[in-house]
DNA sequence: ACCGTGGGGAAACCGT
DNA sequence: AACGGTTTCCCCACGG
């Protein structure tokens, strides 16, 4: 990972904690963790962190932090362990889910927005796949079949992770799933994520769900087999993926 | 007919 | 300036 700039990094604190004081919660305890790094990865910059004081006032010791991969998003995590996964991933966030959502937003766009000096930009299927790791999504967005790169958008709430989309973006305009879906088909074109003969359904191929989901995720071993469309119907490799077109046709 | 969902053309936008 | 990756708008099709 590669720790931000120090104003960058500085800027979004102060942005994140201002949000915090706006809702007058600024008592609240937070801990800074880029999606990309594991919470043991974490650990360690935390305890770095904890024996250099003068980083939270002088950010100036960001620097000696090793630098191995750009790191694309961060969270923000509530001071309470028992919340965190041990992949980093959060499990309740905050008491008010949007609340942290919000704070969420303000620190990643800020960071991006702000720090973006030679750094790829997030793009839409990161951004899916963050969120499918991400507990707090679950509301929106599902793994069908994981293993597979199968998901699905929740219906009820597509829209709001349509949104957050365009928020972290940064649009002009609000992100709606129509507008989503849209950049979603383009995606057909280029093959990293396939429209799935069902309803709200899509699926990462193979390639880019080797790129997002390193063996934590699917296991070295794991193969991922490709929906082949073929004159509007879909067929798979392996049984399961027969069992499950079965399924699709019966719902869809 | 209406609604939700999906498909795609085309132009605009924005960062690299 | 060119290009990639969306974003935005629009229109259409289809099934429930």
């Amino acid at each position: 990972m590669s720790f931000p700039d120090q104003d960058t990094l500085g800027q979004a604190f102060q942005d994140a904690f201002e949000v915090l004081q706006q809702q007058q919660h600024s008592n609240i305890g937070l801990h800074y963790q880029p999606v990309s790094v594991s919470h043991s990865e974490w650990e360690k910059y935390q305890s770095f962190i904890n024996s250099h004081p003068q980083i939270m006032t002088n950010l100036s010791s960001c620097s000696v932090a090793p630098v191995e991969e750009p790191s694309d998003t961060w969270r923000v995590l509530p001071n309470f362990p028992e919340n965190v996964y041990p992949d980093g991933s959060i499990n309740r966030c905050l008491q008010n889910e949007q609340e942290n959502q919000g704070i969420r937003t303000v620190l990643t766009t800020s960071i991006q927005q702000k720090g973006a000096k030679g750094r790829k930009k997030l793009r839409l299927f990161e951004y899916l796949h963050e969120s499918l790791h991400d507990p707090c999504m679950c509301h929106c967005i599902q793994w069908v079949d994981q293993r597979n790169g199968v998901f699905q958008f929740i219906s009820k709430n597509k829209e709001t992770l349509a949104e957050l989309w365009g928020k972290r973006k940064g649009n002009r305009k609000t992100m709606t799933y129509q507008k989503m879906a849209r950049a979603l088909r383009n995606y057909s074109r280029t093959g990293e994520i396939m429209k799935i003969r069902k309803k709200l359904t899509y699926q990462f191929s193979a390639t880019v769900l080797q790129r997002l989901s390193p063996a934590c995720h699917l296991g070295k071993e794991a193969v991922c087999c490709q929906y082949l469309k073929m004159d509007s119907e879909y067929c798979t490799t392996d049984s399961w993926s027969a069992d499950y077109n079965y399924m699709c046709d019966s719902e869809y």
